[in-house]
DNA sequence: AATTAGCAATCGAATTAACAGAGTGCTAAA
DNA sequence: TTTAGCACTCTGTTAATTCGATTGCTAATT
């Protein structure tokens, strides 16, 4: 357990190395200012090296935060205080904000994140797959040709062509109307089974199949439900960092993020803000890197998350309170 | 204009540089192989640079191409080979696939480009505003919401969530009928004229004037149609390349692809090939790099681009028919 | 007139040396 | 327990040195 003094230095040490990204030394002005000789810090410095709350970068440096040293600030020296409403009046405006559509608001949301933070935010979205079937809808739209249409009720939209060759019009609607009785309000994770049970079961089973094609786009279609999405904003904001002034980190990183690696490292079952510090990540792209992630709620039960990435020696101050309160709000809306 | 001899040693030039990113001096193999003696290739460079078109990287440094080197490079020596059909057959059983749904065909079509260049590749598509609108519907997916979608014979579907606070469904349902009623069949540009024009003169006016609300989720939904989208792949790969061997430069270039600033650059009228080099480009990120393009046309006569960025060194052989096969056979294919 | 051999001159890139500056650890005194 | 003092360590920068590649030019050769 560190003495009240430890902790105090420790802080020193690592708000002063975030917001400069140099070694902080035993002659640093804030620590001059705690009312101690240089000495005195030097060997509370060597203690708590010692302890492995900090390093050196060579022997005669200054001293850096180590991930264990960033850990136990996050835990035990930031007060997290309960986010108050209203105060982030940018994320109000932004989550109130119905007009723009969703998928807009999402996207709107991570480039607020990004510009308040200059970091990295992402959101993996819920799946859509406890949504309700609406409707299934076929409509032509050119001699030979129509759209399969199927709408939840979460507003979302899937869409396949389907080439009508030689087959009729009335004869595809047909198969769409029975389509329609038999899963408008099924939950979208649920067709696959529901069709395969009927194809073999129920009296349909010889007429369905004649629509071999048709059901197969259909299924194809519902997929897409299940899958999550993912968006990101600010994604190379991180690249102004000192840390990545090295030309071979920087492609490893940039290479990392168009690939979309990162996408699965992030929980959204564990509930409560979750911080992965430096090495924490056990990527080595990340080695650098926090990374901070929230899960949220949707009405259906699923669950998606918002992230930050940014530098291991990032303002865990401001950017912890800022997801929490993101996260606490946005499981009003639904996606 | 060039000597025969003078093409010989500028194209060596270029080939040399673009697969080995050294400047080429007058000792190089390829230059041996000639059979003239060093000298006479010193003052044959000698004057290929007077004429401006090798530079020196400094007094003493091999030559490499100038942007004019390049220019004259591409079009009097490279003899540009009709593309003969299924010279590339992995682009025909792309573009085969119309099992993958449009969007899909395009991102991996742009996949395939940037893995055969290595460059970077990217689309902008036509706009869609010369599609003809086929459906109009409101689905209801809540008690108290409903979705309005848009269906054009291009297949594309925009949406819009509607609140209908005390309004009743059915008088909604009257609104889209008539809608229906007055834009089956328009192109989807016209929609926002025609509706303006009904809502001045026809004795609809006063109806839905009363639904303001619909109306403007209605219009916000149909500016998207004529936005054009665009995608890209392999975004990063040009990093890879050793003129980015440069931290800043790196982080401009990434910023300048992060905000999409390049789709500006590309030019969907002018048929045939572009090849702008280097400083052609007129803007700074690119002034490293070549952007090629190559315009293509969908049925309605809406104009989009295919585009592969790629270092001003680039292997413009390999590249350019590639360009030119794509765009005689997109045009085939329906947006 | 065209080509070539020969050579001094130029510049970059890599290596080494020298040195100031920042910081530490330790010892001994307060 | 704290501090003053000092020798020591390591970095980063600048300057000097060397090495190698390549050129431009002159004079000789074909």
């Amino acid at each position: 357990m560190l003495t009240k003094r430890q902790e105090t230095i420790l802080q020193i040490v690592v708000e002063e190395f975030i917001s400069t990204a140099e070694p902080v030394g035993s002659r640093n002005e804030q620590m001059e200012a705690l009312g101690f000789s240089s000495a005195t810090i030097r060997n509370e410095m060597a203690a708590l090296e010692d302890l492995g709350y900090l390093e050196k970068t060579h022997t005669s440096s200054g001293r850096i935060p180590s991930d264990m040293g960033y850990r136990y600030y996050v835990d035990h020296i930031l007060k997290v205080n309960q986010p108050k409403q209203s105060q982030f009046p940018k994320v109000d405006e932004l989550l109130g904000n119905y007009l723009l559509g969703n998928e807009e608001v999402l996207k709107k949301a991570l480039e607020t994140i990004s510009d308040m933070t200059s970091y990295t935010s992402m959101i993996l979205t819920p799946s859509d797959s406890r949504s309700l079937v609406k409707k299934i809808e076929l409509v032509r739209i050119a001699p030979n040709e129509a759209l399969l249409m199927i709408i939840t009720d979460s507003g979302h939209v899937e869409k396949r062509k389907v080439f009508m060759d030689g087959m009729e019009l009335e004869e595809l609607t047909k198969v769409v109307s029975i389509l329609n009785d038999l899963l408008i309000n099924t939950p979208v994770g649920d067709i696959a089974n529901k069709l395969a049970y009927e194809l073999n079961q129920s009296d349909l089973k010889e007429y369905l199949q004649y629509h071999q094609t048709l059901i197969e786009a259909f299924l194809r279609a519902f997929r897409k439900f299940t899958e999550q999405q993912f968006y990101m904003s600010g994604q190379y904001n991180l690249l102004y960092e000192p840390e990545f002034n090295d030309v071979n980190q920087m492609r490893r990183f940039v290479e990392a993020m168009e690939t979309k690696e990162i996408f699965r490292l992030i929980d959204t079952k564990k509930t409560g803000i979750t911080v992965k510090i430096g090495r924490e990540n056990t990527v080595q792209f990340l080695e650098n890197c926090t990374l901070i992630s929230v899960p949220y709620q949707i009405p259906t039960g699923e669950t998606g998350a918002i992230a930050v990435v940014g530098p291991r020696r990032m303002n865990y101050k401001r950017v912890i309170p800022l997801l929490e309160y993101l996260a606490m709000n946005m499981s009003d809306f639904e996606k």
